[in-house]
DNA sequence: GAAAATAAGTCAATATGGCTGACGTAAACG
DNA sequence: CGTTTACGTCAGCCATATTGACTTATTTTC
């Protein structure tokens, strides 16, 4: 990363702040947090971004098989709202996978307008390895961060949503749990 | 979102799960936090989405502004090995911000090869603005999941960092507070 | 002092993943 | 039968990233 002029390196939250109430240094500035967020997330989709570069396949590719692998036989449409992305978006990434055996798609039975998603078996294995990887890290982190860091980090986590979305979030999680079982 | 068949809408960390270790549900699937993590980073970034858009501006301007705000007078190779683009990537984007008065470049000092970047007054205020939108939806979040969250979640977002570029990081948060002081 | 290395900028071509608008087709609804 | 819905697709545009090659200015090295 160069050396920008190396010096104060205290990682504790924060040395010289005015922060002294009495148990916990709560007065980690916000803009420390945005930082973090920044480079944990650009980690956490590094990891699957590897994977997928070696079958030439990118990001999107990675939502859709994910998606559709948490909740076969769900509908075009329904996709499109959980990725908030047009048709258009979706169509070529789609197609791609559709071409190359990751994902098929099936008239629905009561409606056959639908074209219900599954992935096949090859896209059933594509999403768990993706999911694999990035279970790893949150392994990882959890390990560092000892007992009850997890629930923690899923409240935190649901917290950062937008609250108008929060519910369809967790409904959409519920859902999924509850197919797979 | 539309309704993908609605039920299961228990939210509690897991149903039906094996995991009852007496005290914490700690059997939160890391597929949660994958999607959360989704959700979260999307609306997170989303606040400061909708300000760059009527400045004409991308995420690639915000990071830009975020960093030389956080690190006056770094140089451009330093900027790039932050945000590990091209230089290429980062010509754009930078003539644009100093085109319209947001950020300034000086030959350095020492090495007048180098040109320092700074962020003007205005260039200032938009990084402090959009600094602002993400750091009310951290203190929105924080309020609701109570004290210590904020520790916790300092602590899982480092953990989450890939372990050889932890230390850079951390040390480049602690050097930009060095300097703002 | 000449040669090499470095910091930065730039040109050109390419890829990805978004977007809008317009239009087509099949099926369901009423 | 006409309208709406679900999906697909064509065409064009934009933002952001990439690689490779090259220039310019300046510093470093021998």
């Amino acid at each position: 990363m160069a050396d920008v002029n190396v010096s104060a390196l205290s990682v504790s939250p924060k040395a010289g702040a005015k922060n002294d109430d009495s148990q916990g240094d709560e007065g980690i500035p916000a803009v420390e947090l945005i930082e973090l967020l920044f480079f944990a997330y650009r980690d956490f989709v590094g990891d699957a971004d590897e994977h997928l570069e070696r079958l030439g396949f990118g990001r999107a590719h990675h939502r859709v098989v994910h998606f559709v692998s948490r909740h076969p036989g769900m509908r075009v449409a329904d996709l499109l709202a959980v990725l908030k992305i047009t048709k258009q978006s979706l169509g070529r990434v789609l197609r791609e996978l559709v071409d190359n055996g990751y994902v098929l798609q099936r008239a629905g039975d009561s409606d056959r307008r639908e074209r219900l998603l599954y992935v096949t078996p090859k896209g059933e294995e594509l999403a768990r390895q993706l999911v694999a990887l990035q279970t790893r890290r949150f392994a990882r982190a959890f390990n560092e961060c000892g007992p009850g860091a997890r629930l923690e980090a899923r409240k935190f986590l649901a917290s950062m949503i937008d609250s108008e979305s929060r519910e369809e979030v967790e409904g959409l999680i519920a859902r999924a749990n509850a197919k797979k079982k």
